[in-house]
DNA sequence: TGTACATCAGTGAACGCGCGTTCACTGATGTAC
DNA sequence: TGTACATCAGTGAACGCGCGTTCACTGATGTAC
């Protein structure tokens, strides 16, 4: 890779990440403009368009971004074969310390699931469905799903992962900026997030496709 | 009611109404300027000040109003003692056909749900923390919950709420403009939804607190 | 009922500002010989 | 290695536009007598 090339992945980073930090400084994304983005990163509003032909698809770069991590965490979580009650808790403090770990991406993220632009939504559900086909796969092969057909089990897995994802929004909101996630088991996100996902993981023990 | 007054109230209600019809035509609320819900409600930009200080404040106006109607709605359809299986499809597809009726006020409110303003987001917080109480109220006394505590009844709760919530925006954007709901049994919305509500069912069935 | 005054929802001009986008440019980096 | 030319990321001036907000106003409606 020349120098040229490496300055311009260097500047077309802090475009996305100058983004970023606006939005977790609680505007929506929906409502900042390409010029701030552009002066937060310390380059004339020019200079933009040399990385991204507007703001949509620097936000499509953004998810592409997010979704990539989060693959990552999942694949460095999943073939575990702990205890099922135990699996739950560590997967779930696991995430809710990514989320404190990379706030801006969330609160990002969160607002595309719903926000005006349908492009977004639509990157977002694509991101959503692929996780939740990830989870379907990896599942599939326990005692506690032989009585379960696909279908069913995509659904299983998809309200497992809207659920954490639905919920992700509020953990944002209660962590004060710059807290460190507590590594303590009585974080009230975590028990609440496992006590619902025990009874999803109940509900789907007594099913019969 | 005097003649001023009432005409007072014309001009609030077509702003509300004209911000909602422009998040309805793809804005998002975040994106869309005083002066355009003005215009777009046929009076000059001034004349927004006599009823709103900003536009979060329309926007929790917005959000007030649809969730009395929401209210109303649950009102409507509780306390009847039809077969938890039937009653749990005719409910979901009360909702979808509300929501189908009613699009513009739920993308506002799915958006705010998750959007950049916090004002909004916590109202929106409160009322699903509403309907989530008001369910458990309602549901404590079926047998099948005799086994589960007050704390843990409202987590059931909580994820119905979330989890229905959760899937509007999905209802919404498979909804093609201006079409009615479908009223036959096979929605795939409404059979999916209902899978999901029988799987937590199945799962509350099994509680023990 | 009629008159004189008060109220106030909506008006229209004006403000300074940041917006997205265009354009010709500069000068460091890359390439061919 | 040195030279001459090509590329192209980033610049800076300029554009027309819609923004939120202020202000003094108008004229229909309401109120007191």
């Amino acid at each position: 890779m020349s120098t040229r090339e490496q300055k311009k992945q260097l500047t077309r980073k802090s475009l996305m990440q100058s983004a970023l930090s606006l939005v977790g400084e609680g505007n929506s994304f929906a409502g900042i403009s390409l010029r701030e983005v552009a002066k937060n990163a310390g380059v004339v509003p020019t200079s933009f368009y040399r990385h991204f032909k507007d703001m949509e698809e620097l936000g499509l770069s953004l998810l592409d971004e997010l979704g990539l991590m989060l693959r990552k965490l999942m694949r460095d979580t999943r073939n575990r074969d702990d205890y099922i009650e135990t699996l739950t808790r560590d997967s779930v403090r696991v995430y809710a310390g990514f989320v404190a770990e990379n706030r801006n991406y969330f609160y990002f993220m969160s607002e595309c699931r719903t926000g005006g632009n349908p492009a977004l939504r639509e990157a977002v559900r694509t991101e959503l469905r692929y996780f939740s086909k990830e989870l379907a796969m990896d599942i599939r092969r326990l005692p506690i799903f032989s009585q379960i057909n696909t279908d069913d089990l995509d659904m299983v897995t998809s309200l497992i992962v809207e659920t954490v994802f639905a919920s992700t929004i509020d953990l944002l909101d209660q962590l004060a900026p710059h807290t460190k996630p507590k590594k303590n088991r009585n974080d009230p996100y975590v028990e609440n997030m496992v006590k619902k996902l025990r009874l999803i993981w109940l509900g789907a023990g007594e099913w019969r496709s």
